[in-house]
DNA sequence: GCGACAG
DNA sequence: ATCTTGTCGC
């Protein structure tokens, strides 16, 4: 007689959380601007009556690696590169234990405290490197609600930012084969990228053959403060290979960094 | 109903 | 995200 079946109770948390974070991405989503907003210069040549230092030099990068042995131990990295030069100008590091799970659409909760606490340490010491836009691996707008972590970080820490995915997320209607048949029509062949445009009508982003004749895109959506046309514009300047070099060295140096402390059996 | 689903 | 070597080609 004992029918009362077992109350699911993370379940119920777990649904309690996911309420608070679709809440929480709502209302962070009423202050996201969408256009250009930024009082840096893409191309100071010939511009009449530029001020120098106006001009975009310090481009960031953010990523997060994990350890291979334990999967809640993490590696936050920041890196600003010259935008010109492609060179790495500062680095930064954070080994954390990450206590939220990934979950689909709500890669922030996860992964934006401890950028954000990058980016925070470098602003507090008025470091002269300090990015005037920032690259983030992970989506911007491309999202189920339109907030994804590039999106959630630019709002949180008032820059712009582009969203880098190296996977598409499946979004109003968007899947692996639609983006293939895009790609690989006749028509688009020669084009370097082609708008995601979802069964709304709602353009998500771009996909984008970085490298000649690589056969797997990027996916760029916009952040905060930046036109679809800028991030595109900039990310193409930024690409020596598929991924664009500001998330590129982020991500090798976050994973040479979790690498060496693994290798002195400070994880484990 | 089942599966898909950024990192 | 991570587990994983060599290999084919410019």
């Amino acid at each position: 007689m004992e029918e009362a079946p077992e109350e699911p109770l993370q379940s119920r948390d777990s649904w309690r959380d996911h309420q608070t974070w679709i809440t929480t991405q709502d209302i962070l989503r009423e202050k996201l601007i969408t256009d250009d907003s930024f009082s840096w210069k893409l191309s100071s040549e010939g511009e009449p009556g530029y001020k120098k230092g106006e001009e975009l030099r310090y481009v960031g990068g953010v990523d997060i690696s994990f350890s291979k042995d334990d999967p809640s131990k993490a590696c936050g990295t920041l890196v600003v590169l010259d935008f010109h030069t492609l060179q790495v100008l500062y680095q930064d590091f954070s080994f954390v234990t990450l206590q939220v799970p990934y979950v689909p659409g709500f890669l922030a909760f996860r992964e934006a405290p401890v950028l954000q606490q990058l980016l925070e340490k470098m602003k507090r010491s008025d470091n002269p490197f300090y990015p005037q836009l920032l690259m983030v691996d992970g989506n911007g707008i491309l999202h189920p609600r339109g907030f994804g972590l590039a999106c959630h970080i630019g709002v949180e820490a008032n820059l712009p930012t582009i969203g880098i995915g190296k996977n598409l997320h499946h979004v109003d209607g968007l899947t692996h084969s639609t983006v293939r048949k895009l790609l690989g029509a006749e028509e688009n062949s020669s084009k370097e990228y082609i708008n995601l445009v979802g069964c709304s009508g709602r353009i998500w982003g771009v996909a984008m053959r970085s490298t000649q004749g690589s056969i797997k895109p990027i996916f760029i959506s916009i952040g905060h403060m930046i036109s679809l046309q800028t991030a595109i514009m900039i990310v193409q300047k930024t690409c020596k290979f598929r991924v664009p070099e500001p998330i590129r060295q982020a991500d090798i140096r976050s994973r040479d960094y979790i690498r060496k402390l693994e290798m002195n059996g400070k994880v484990t």
